[in-house]
DNA sequence: AAAAAAT
């Protein structure tokens, strides 16, 4: 999780670490260390007429094709270089650095204002959810994309987010304190709602809001498929109180076209993961009919789209879907992590894939933290791991089909680090937060599914954030076994721009042992 | 194809 991100963001001031500010009881923020001069965001002055302003009773089906670039061409794009982190100073405290997500350029729109957060208590939170940043979360200060987002989330009037960020850079935390602090107390009903793409990632929010929320009152509640044993009928389930509710596409649905989520007080929605949340072979349409619902029922509402990857053909129909946003974003260049190094491995053929887990991988993992191996399909999954289960390897797996209770029982095993190898689906490319993860396996390359010849280049960046979250060191090693996807890592390295080292033999240990000591993983013993 | 989920 985000979890440990701050405190351990500069093992020189681990010391300081404890002595944090900590709000106490009567003082609140007065008693707090003078926080630097706030930077100021400055801010252009755009009149921005888009034709997305007028009526348009059935947005869902409009096709994106005219120029909605004005707005960009028309703000100066802000590079927000006082935020710039000097690691220059490497060595050491690299380990643990925040990512470089220094390059984030911040568009905004009219007249508001923004100041960047330079401590949490710039943002006038509330004591209780101080309290669960520094106490729960062990948080120290924002992060950049915190410091950027959470001012323009939280003030008035509260005008739409598109944010991007780099995997591991704490957007999570952006939007649950977006969605804690814009909750109002004495109203006992949903204000909040946030959707993602997995059971798994609604699960992971919902624990980081119940953490970060814990001194304050605030209720919430997960909206994901339930398992057998505690099913009820929807009939027979009371509408929500709950203020905060985050969950999957298809059951926040049941639960609003059972009239179980009242929409009147939504003020703030956030889509997780937005870019696969509104994509045409994503959930777009599941999307896009909660927003709906949402302004039936309510006069305003926020709506937050986080995710680590936009594309050009989603970024466009995303900026007709919001009004009057501003945007963070981050060239795609600077998006690959330079703290997960990542090889490419030449093996002869497929059955060399299955040796080469085997063999070194599985050496390799019991002196690492914890590995993911991501297939293309459940299929390959479920060979791969009857392959290794044979050979008397422990691993597990986790896929769409499986029960939500087998789901569950895996990821929570995997959590708990009492397994060290899990083999998954893009089930858990996105959002998947497990620190100890240093390892990525692309068992198959992220392929494109209309052209199989093309690279999926948000799945591929998504998978290698797995591994190196907040700025942790990681390493991920392609398999490749034909020209195909020879083509298709090259063409992954001209899109990100990055260089893919090659490990020279697929069955050397040590050329393994060598890439993993690159990347910082293993040490001359 | 996989992700959700209802059928």
């Amino acid at each position: 999780m985000i979890t440990l991100s701050h405190t351990m963001a500069d093992t020189a001031s681990a010391t300081a670490a404890t002595a944090a500010p900590k709000p106490q009881e009567n003082t609140t923020a007065a008693a707090a260390p003078p926080p630097p001069p706030p930077q100021e965001i400055p801010v252009p002055k755009t009149e921005t007429k888009r034709w997305g302003d007028e009526e348009d009773d059935e947005p869902l089906e409009d096709t994106a094709t005219s120029s909605t670039s004005q707005q960009d061409k028309a703000a100066a794009e802000l590079n927000v270089e006082a935020l710039t982190i000097d690691d220059t100073k490497s060595t050491v405290n690299k380990y643990l650095d925040e990512p470089q997500d220094s390059h984030i350029t911040a568009v905004t729109v009219n007249d508001t204002p923004y100041t960047s957060a330079s401590t949490f208590e710039d943002l006038k939170l509330s004591k209780e959810l101080l309290k669960g940043l520094y106490i729960e979360m062990k948080f120290q200060k924002p992060s950049k994309i915190q410091a950027i987002s959470l001012p323009m989330i939280l003030t008035p009037p509260h005008k739409d987010l598109i944010a991007q960020a780099h995997n591991g850079s704490g957007k999570t935390t952006c939007f649950v304190l977006g969605m804690l602090s814009r909750i109002d107390l004495n109203l006992k009903a949903p204000q909040a709602l946030c959707v993602c793409p997995t059971r798994e990632l609604a699960l992971q929010n919902l624990e980081v809001l119940r953490k970060m929320g814990k001194y304050t009152e605030i209720t919430s509640e997960c909206l994901v498929p339930m398992d057998k044993a505690n099913y009820v009928p929807i009939s027979r389930i009371p509408p929500l109180s709950a203020q905060i509710v985050i969950g999957t596409p298809g059951t926040i649905r049941k639960y609003i076209l059972n009239g179980k989520l009242g929409l009147s007080y939504i003020k703030l929605l956030v889509f997780d993961e937005a870019d696969l949340m509104l994509d045409d072979a994503g959930f777009k349409d599941d999307s896009l009919r909660i927003k709906k619902d949402i302004e039936k029922k309510s006069s305003h509402c926020q709506v937050v789209l986080f995710s680590a990857t936009f594309n050009e053909t989603v970024k466009n129909f995303i900026s007709r879907v919001v009004k009057d946003y501003n945007q963070l974003y981050v060239k795609k260049e600077e998006l690959s992590l330079e703290s997960v190094k990542q090889y490419k491995v030449h093996c002869p053929d497929e059955r060399a894939k299955v040796l080469v887990i085997r063999d070194r991988i599985f050496e390799l993992a019991e002196n690492l933290g914890q590995t993911i191996i991501f297939v293309r399909t459940r299929n390959n999954a479920a060979m791969l791991h009857k392959a290794l289960a044979e050979l008397g390897y422990t691993v597990t797996t986790v896929q769409g089909a499986a029960t939500p209770e087998d789901r569950d029982k895996i990821i929570q095993e995997f959590k708990n680090n009492l397994t060290k190898v899990l083999i998954s689906t893009d089930l858990l490319s996105r959002g998947f937060d497990q620190q100890q993860v240093n390892l990525v396996i692309n068992y198959d390359l992220p392929v494109n599914h209309n052209y199989q010849s093309e690279p999926d280049y948000e799945v591929y960046l998504h998978r290698i954030g797995r591994a190196g979250r907040f700025g942790r060191k990681g390493a991920v090693f392609n398999l490749l076994c034909s020209d195909r996807d020879e083509m298709i890592m090259t063409k992954i390295e001209g899109y990100f721009g990055t260089h893919i080292a090659e490990v020279n033999s697929w069955d050397s240990d040590e050329d393994y042992n060598n890439a993993l000591k690159e990347a910082g993983l293993l040490f001359d013993s």
